[in-house]
DNA sequence: GTCAATTAGCGCAAAAATGAGCTAATTCGA
DNA sequence: TCGAATTAGCTCATTTTTGCGCTAATTGAC
């Protein structure tokens, strides 16, 4: 989320095969190594990202999708504060492309990352749908206006008021604090619920 | 769907490691091989089973789950109809196993194939929460009582008559014909939408 | 032929969900 | 200080969904 848009994080290829070129961070899989841990390694390596979950999307396995060779990429999604990102942004590798503001970004991506992208959306869109902010991105405590402004942004649409809160409160747990200093009527403040 | 219970397909290993273990139909990819069809290979070489789109689930990768070696499994799920799996089940290294009547066999299966079977079990009790079987087990025409049973048996649960029908129906092609030489009322006859 | 059993279709009351208007409580600019 | 702007909480009318009972239409057993 930059901007109040859902954004991807692309890295500028440094050397080898399409150099200069942007894409999704990857890294080859060592040996015994688990996935999980690869996709930490490479956030870590690329674009100094630590500390998260990512979860695994879908296997994608087009042989001639990588001009290297044959190679199967386990494609995995996660949600990124901007500030976890801030130094991984400093770094003129390292950027942030809009996924509704900039599609023709997205889909010029090598490597098949374009679908890649269009999938970890959906998935994010899913998760999304069905809980608040289970991404983490949002610091607590928080209104549900940062919520709804939130999942509006990875809705792509917008949330009515109303329904919207009654969807999410039964599953945030309130912090019996009202907001301060913000414009409008000061709004309960909330946290999400431990566990999930 | 057997005996109108979700199972699945076990496989007994013929030869090497763990000989004479039941467990889930895999093979080694072989290179650049799609997954797809090394799917397709492996259940048309262990199972008899041809015509099928399995679809990808999830990418097992603990180094320590076969003994062989490391390996990584990428989990497909497929629903097919039993009159598929007539030939494949006259063998004696081929059975189906009830995923909630014989929870202790699948419990049991080697190399951490009762995560997968999990997985899958979930997975297609949500496709089958949202269409009308859409692992296309039910030959056409059928009606709504015969939807209703399937997708029970997937669900696990009873379903409500008419919320079922109402959610189904719009999604249905109906034939205008009824049903006749069944118990009970005539029933009108559907098929599934094409194109999905 | 009759009646029990089974299954279907539908109407309707009840329950649940939704959207919007109204009042309330703030901040901020003039 | 005041009023506009913004945001929240809630009520209520409306809409949608659900569950169930009633009637209907068959088959099968006796």
């Amino acid at each position: 989320m930059s901007e109040g848009a859902l954004s991807v994080l692309l890295v500028q290829r440094a050397s080898g095969d399409r150099a200069g070129e942007w894409a999704l961070p990857g890294t080859f899989l060592r040996e015994r190594e688990l996935l999980s841990d690869a996709v930490l390694r490479c956030l870590r390596e690329k674009a100094g990202i630590t500390g998260r979950v990512p979860q695994q999307l879908h296997v994608f396995d087009d042989p001639d999708r990588d001009d290297r060779g044959w190679v199967l990429s386990v494609a995995h999604v996660d949600m990124v504060p901007l500030a976890a990102l801030e130094s991984a942004l400093a770094s003129d590798g390292v950027r942030l492309v809009s996924v509704m503001a900039d599609p023709e970004v997205v889909a010029r991506l090598p490597y098949g990352h374009a679908d890649i992208v269009a999938n970890a959306v959906g998935r994010m869109r899913v998760a999304y749908a069905e809980a608040p902010d289970p991404g983490a991105l949002l610091e607590e405590p928080f209104t549900l206006k940062d919520l709804r402004d939130l999942h509006e942004a990875v809705a792509g649409e917008t949330l009515m008021r109303d329904t919207f809160r009654r969807f999410m409160e039964p599953k945030l747990v309130g912090t019996g604090k009202m907001s301060d200093g913000t414009r409008g009527r000061p709004s309960r403040l909330w946290v999400r619920m431990k566990g999930q």
